[in-house]
DNA sequence: ATAATTGCCGAAACCGGTTTCGTTATTGAT
DNA sequence: ATCAATAACGAAACCGGTTTCGGCAATTAT
């Protein structure tokens, strides 16, 4: 440890060893069964020249002595570090995040791999995150979240040629490996649903057109529409609601509208939890005079009044299958065989049903509602912002 | 890439090339400057006996051709792979999680380091995942988020000698770096505040005590009622309530106390939510005939009616913190000198006020509630499990 | 003027694995 | 019996950095 008379100078201090104490190497574990490294390495790594009788000798001493090779020494080899990239851009994605790491880190530690993962707060500085990464080796390839219909970090990775997997499709297909849920299913189901319960006016809240999966459930929700022969009026969408506080104006944008719908499609739940809030606001009960229907199965859904009826996705599922995708993606495995989708499942809760007014009495009532709000003054919240 | 006859038996395929395609080494960089690869580095990592025109002229030239060294090929040598290591287990921290990554993958990425997540589902697993990412050297160190009163990844971390750094505290502080917000004053000051408001019959429902937290929100709590001369009532302290659920019931609990409280204390918010729906079933309005404080500031608890009063942490700044602090640890400073607290804030909110009703008469409010709850068959939700 | 020191850089070892290539003993073919 | 092919392992190069050590020139001390 002495270093005659040369210092870094950045060095605090050297007498933290939290170095190689009693690792046990790769030589260690040669010299214990009397053979040379490279044979061990080749016997560990199931090479064809290595005799049957060797290779479980060598494999039987590795799990003895708790042998575990450094991640970081075998990269200088082969380039791989076992770690799977993930780069979230802190905003919406919340209630999600949690679920999803979960699922992809347990199928990462399963066969033993890592998760990296770092957030950034603007697409720039995940383009710049990823590249880092990429630089350094930190990850062998990476999860990307949240597709857009044109995504920069597609292009990115697909022009570095580094393997990525989506969760969700994208325009450009080139090369993309994805799991994703068929969304656009779901809001075509949703719109047959109301349909069946009586509803001929049925509005559509949608998220940011720019994410693929928006793209596809306006798509959905469209087919719908037509396959039920209702004609589709422009003011009925509204696309870029991102937020609760966006669902809510969103919301009471349309029951403001001259024939306002008789129910509410949203393309995500925390939109549709906006709706509460105007409903109270205007004295309309969710599931009787307006009916809504979302997608994503938030728990705040359930504990809503009266419980959302959604579309929940499996996020943890999710994750364990873009790892797993990942992971054979690194390996060489061609695109074409990496490409899962599965459907979103229905949870009815009781916030759809058959219309207690037409579209024309719904909107007297409102009238009559709006003039009421005027007059009682709204008592504020200290949360308010 | 022939390899002469010879075969990895699980290798697919090798004709993806992921690997340093244009990558320039250090080999390079010193070649450019006609210097030796030994004394590009030495001047890259600042150390003395490399003079400082030179030392500016290989960083320059570093700069443009934006070199980044190989992080794995650093740690052949120095040990370090500049990477964090966080492994949570899968259970109720969820509101937190993606705060407290951002948190803490920010500050990582400022400084140049990752971040290494893992989940597990048990103890045993925890422990087990975070010997794996210190066998591969996939991590530098680790934060420890909630810890125990006697936790046994501190034993395992000290016994390896492997740096680490505590969200929260614990009973042996030895080789202990820490964060952690002063749950125990906030307690304190609820109490306080309660009693001004002219409680005196405060209960506390306080989370699992092995976790530090809790343990120490509890002493805050017997402190609070020390300090006012309010006499400690066994059965007001209810401890291991961890979810909604279990909140919902402690609740139920301490309203059919004979004596019930007329302000309940809550250890987290996920808790205090819970008294929310008994608060309607039993036409209690919060705020009123009873009131509750609690802590965390989970956004639940601002969109909560009434709106939830609460000490608010600001767990984003404490990744922050915890990031900075296992890299100065990593780095080999003294732990004594990486001890950090911060106080939690009192959001006011609306559900705490002057008590309505006596104990007396909140007992017997809730006599004829209970009546007439028997009476009423409750509506199951189809959420219900 | 000579010796000792210092400043600065090159040469080479080293880290712990993986992979190539060479070598020996054995088997099979002629 | 001879030769080619094969099976199984050893020897050594190699990956891309970091760190040690040695050496030369310039400076300082004697």
């Amino acid at each position: 440890m002495i270093r005659g008379g040369l210092m870094r100078l950045e060095n605090l201090s050297d007498d933290i060893d939290s170095s190689g104490v009693n690792r046990i190497t790769i030589n260690d574990l040669a010299e214990a069964l009397n053979l040379t490294k490279g044979t061990v390495s080749k016997a560990l790594n199931e090479y064809s020249d290595i005799s049957e009788a060797t290779r479980l000798r060598v494999q039987r001493k590795a799990a003895e002595l708790d042998y575990r090779p450094l991640a970081y020494a075998q990269a200088i080899k082969t380039g791989k570090v076992r770690s799977l990239g993930l780069v979230f851009q802190t905003d919406s994605e919340r209630p999600f995040l949690a679920d999803f790491l979960t699922g992809v880190s347990q199928t990462a530690t399963k066969k033993n791999w890592s998760l990296t993962v770092a957030s950034a707060v603007s697409e720039d500085e995940v383009l710049s995150t990823i590249k880092r990464l990429i630089d350094e080796r930190k990850a062998d390839g990476f999860i990307l979240p949240r597709t857009k219909v044109k995504d920069a970090r597609i292009e990115l990775l697909r022009a570095k040629n580094i393997p990525f997997v989506l969760y969700g499709r994208t325009q450009d297909q080139t090369d993309c490996a994805w799991y994703d849920i068929v969304g656009e299913n779901a809001m075509c189901q949703a719109v047959e649903r109301l349909y069946l319960l009586g509803h001929r006016n049925i509005a559509f809240i949608n998220s940011n057109v720019e994410y693929n999966f928006a793209h596809l459930r306006l798509q959905g929700y469209l087919k719908g529409l037509k396959k039920l022969g209702l004609k589709h009026d422009d003011n009925m969408v509204l696309n870029g609601v991102m937020t609760t506080k966006d669902g809510e104006n969103a919301t009471r944008k349309l029951l403001y509208e001259s024939c306002p719908p008789t129910a509410i499609l949203y393309a995500t739940d925390v939109a549709a939890l906006g709706a509460y809030k105007v409903a109270s606001e205007l004295g309309l009960q969710i599931g009787k005079e307006l009916s809504i229907i979302s997608y994503d199965g938030v728990p705040e859904g359930a504990f809503a009044n009266p419980p959302l009826t959604t579309f929940k996705i499996d996020t943890k599922k999710a994750g364990e299958q873009l790892a797993a995708l990942l992971i054979k993606r690194v390996n060489g495995e061609a695109v074409e065989l990496l490409r899962e989708t599965d459907p979103a499942i229905l949870y009815p809760g009781e916030s759809d049903g058959s219309p207690t007014v037409s579209s024309k009495e719904l909107s007297c009532l409102l009238e009559e509602a709006k003039i009421v709000k005027n007059l009682t003054k709204k008592k504020g919240s200290v949360y308010d912002d």
